[in-house]
DNA sequence: ATTAAATTGAAAACCGTTTTCAATTGAGTG
DNA sequence: CACTCAATTGAAAACGGTTTTCAATTTAAT
């Protein structure tokens, strides 16, 4: 768990733009990463809302953003029409698969798959700047 | 272009419902079809007006749904926050490369990555419905 | 023709996201 | 420690694509 290193990171992406470290992002950016992966603006909304009734929604989607720009956080959109975060994952990439059941959402990586995707990419005289890989289905427990 | 059986396919999909063929319904098939693929909502009525200046936008929106429903055209989502649909292609399943400088699309087919998807799903315990794969990046000409 | 149900177009509602704005806060400066 | 000014905040409004509502119209079966 890297969070003191996510931490750093933000303060350092905050003081090279010229902007300001404050308490709510603090709060926020400790709970996003406490929080677990694939949560959506609302989701950590609420479970902010809990001991910080004073958060906002748009603070709580500002912050998102920011995370998001500063790279310690990616935005994902799965099928429910919502945007989703996770805290960006310093292993390989990684895709999903998403259970149309349930909502469980479960990662994996797969390099050789990877690999195929360059090779259609460069078939085509694409430059690649980045992909998405989704699997819909049923998981184990609701099929 | 199977663009008979099509039609004949959605005349045969109304009957069962219960639901009527119109003049609209007919002359939005024919444009969707006509128009090729990864039309949003939007681009479709605004063809559709030229020639039919009386369709409402709510009648295409209506049409979309109900031809992804009887199976003949397939909602897509790219990273641009609209809907697209394109006809149901009777031949292997597609994926797509999205430029992110001129919007192109491009389909590509690779069987060998389908099955590699396959087994990640299997490794996992999934029962796969659908997928969706996409590469974004910088076509030929836009790099 | 008659009828009942489905369909239509325009406008309003919807819903997640984003922006506006006045009030507040953060962090350098004298 | 004030002071200042830009950045930030929360509430509410605006936004943009999608979906629904509703009265009028059309379809298809009688």
């Amino acid at each position: 768990m890297a969070t003191a290193k996510t931490k750093e990171k933000f303060k350092e992406y905050l003081l090279t733009k010229g902007l300001k470290s404050t308490r709510q992002r603090d709060i926020i950016l400790e709970e996003f990463l406490r929080s677990g992966s694939h949560l959506s603006t609302e989701e950590l909304y609420l479970r902010l809302r809990r001991k910080h009734p004073g958060i906002g929604y748009a603070t709580v989607h500002r912050s998102l953003k920011l995370f998001a720009d500063c790279g310690i956080a990616e935005q994902r959109h799965f099928g429910d029409g919502q945007a989703r975060y996770e805290p960006t994952s310093h292993d390989e990439h990684h895709d999903h698969l998403i259970c149309l059941s349930c909502g469980e959402i479960v990662e994996f990586e797969d390099p050789h798959i990877e690999k195929l995707q360059d090779d259609v990419a460069n078939r085509h005289g694409f430059a690649i700047e980045h992909h998405r890989l989704e699997l819909y289905g049923r998981c184990r427990k609701c099929r």
